[in-house]
DNA sequence: CGCTCCCTTTGACACAGATCAATGGCCCAA
DNA sequence: TTGGGCCATTGATCTGTGTCAAAGGGAGCG
């Protein structure tokens, strides 16, 4: 179950009728892609940037439900029209088709339809590992998966195995958008952050640069197999 | 995108070739339909009963992650293996379809594969709904979130629209189950159901029993818009 | 180059829900 | 019908995270 681009999960013919109903778009950081546009017109694949799920309540309250990165698909065929909003948390480019000339190609190419399907299961899979984050870890261990999840998706396709994760790279979203996808608040999101420095699992550069010093601890981190305190202890100051 | 049974989502020579590779099975509250089972030879449709989707990490924290009632499907073809286990939280009847069998079905009927494409959407949706519920609601909207959600599945196909809500219904789960559902401690569950009770929503009888006297009023403290504390005031006692 | 503005960090305190510890009562088996 | 085990309830206390408030510092703009 590799993760890779849609077009590369296709045959070569319907890459090529995809291609002329295709074009290309540029979006910038904070646009809302409505679910409007999704849900009625629009389909999309992301060239490049990160692309926030939302789900909201009228009282203001919100959760990060999903991040898209470069090759993922946005929207989905036959939608269901849920209360879904998707926004560009870094500037975006984007592989635009129309809904109805992208259903009209999927009743032409099963494999297309079921790389679909095959992409939907996957992100299922993810979506029960977050539910499991968000019910069961605490915030220390929210912060270091959602670093290892980012650190293993950020460049290029493979979708985390191993040890494929990047070891620096700039964090796709603001302190406030971690805060809405793990379910904390900005300054809980904040002093685990340095917990996780004082660990001596990352160090961050400026607001957004984030360097793994240690994948294996923060690996560990993630899940809460460790002697908790004793990773943080104040030792390190000295 | 009306949620019905599978089979009437299939055409009539599917649900014909469908019969003679299927068998009917009973399960026992608590039987674990192991991941494995499911992963290398079955997929089933349920009958009967209701089914847990179980994600567990070493340290026996576990989170459900999904429901599964009578006419959902269990197991997925192409099943990504992952750390999912399906349990019966009450008796079970399935209707089980070797996996190889199934999946050569699929080939000559597209619309079968497409029926399962729009389920496996309509899972991420519920999965995403979850989320929400995990990140960001608080002990007693999740607790009405859950009755509101079980009470609209239940009995019979229709997923969730209007008030098509159950009145009566027994719990398919127990005190420790709804908590590991929610995201919280049995006593805390203990003690919101409780709180639901004194604000005159709903009702129990011994350890399963609900009676939903409030519909309106549950909901209501399901999405957490009401003046609060008011609705749950002292005042009932007297 | 320096000045804002806004994002982020840090601190003090409050509170929802977890934890620890009994007690209660449903339901099954004999 | 009765006994007993286990699930559930209730209470007391503790703690992780939220809330409120203020200070710090990147990054874009003039």
């Amino acid at each position: 179950m590799r993760e890779t681009g849609l077009c590369s999960e296709v045959s070569e013919t319907a890459a090529k009728e995809l291609a002329p109903i295709s074009h290309h778009r540029r979006i910038p950081v904070g646009q809302v892609i409505q679910s409007e546009h999704l849900g009625l017109g629009w389909l999309a694949i992301i060239v490049s940037g990160v692309v926030k799920l939302v789900k909201a309540q009228k009282d203001g309250r919100l959760q990060i439900v999903g991040l898209q990165y470069a090759s993922d698909f946005i929207g989905h065929p036959y939608a269901s029209k849920s209360s879904l909003t998707a926004e560009a948390t870094t500037p975006l480019e984007l592989c635009c088709f129309s809904r109805t000339a992208f259903e009209k190609l999927l009743r032409n190419h099963p494999s297309l339809e079921q790389a679909l399907y095959r992409r939907a299961l996957h992100d299922l899979d993810t979506a029960r590992e977050w539910m499991f984050l968000l019910g069961r870890k605490n915030a220390r261990e929210k912060l270091a998966s959602l670093l290892v999840s980012i650190s293993t998706r950020i460049n290029g396709q493979p979708s985390g195995d191993a040890d494929t994760l990047a070891l620096q790279f700039n964090l796709p979203l603001s302190r406030n958008e971690i805060a809405d996808a793990l379910g904390l608040t900005i300054e809980t999101v904040s002093r685990e952050l340095r917990n996780l420095k004082i660990a001596g699992a990352i160090s961050t550069t400026g607001r957004r640069g984030i360097s793994v010093l240690n994948p294996d601890l923060l690996q560990r981190l993630a899940e809460g197999d460790i002697d908790d305190t004793l990773a943080v202890s104040p030792l390190t100051g000295l």
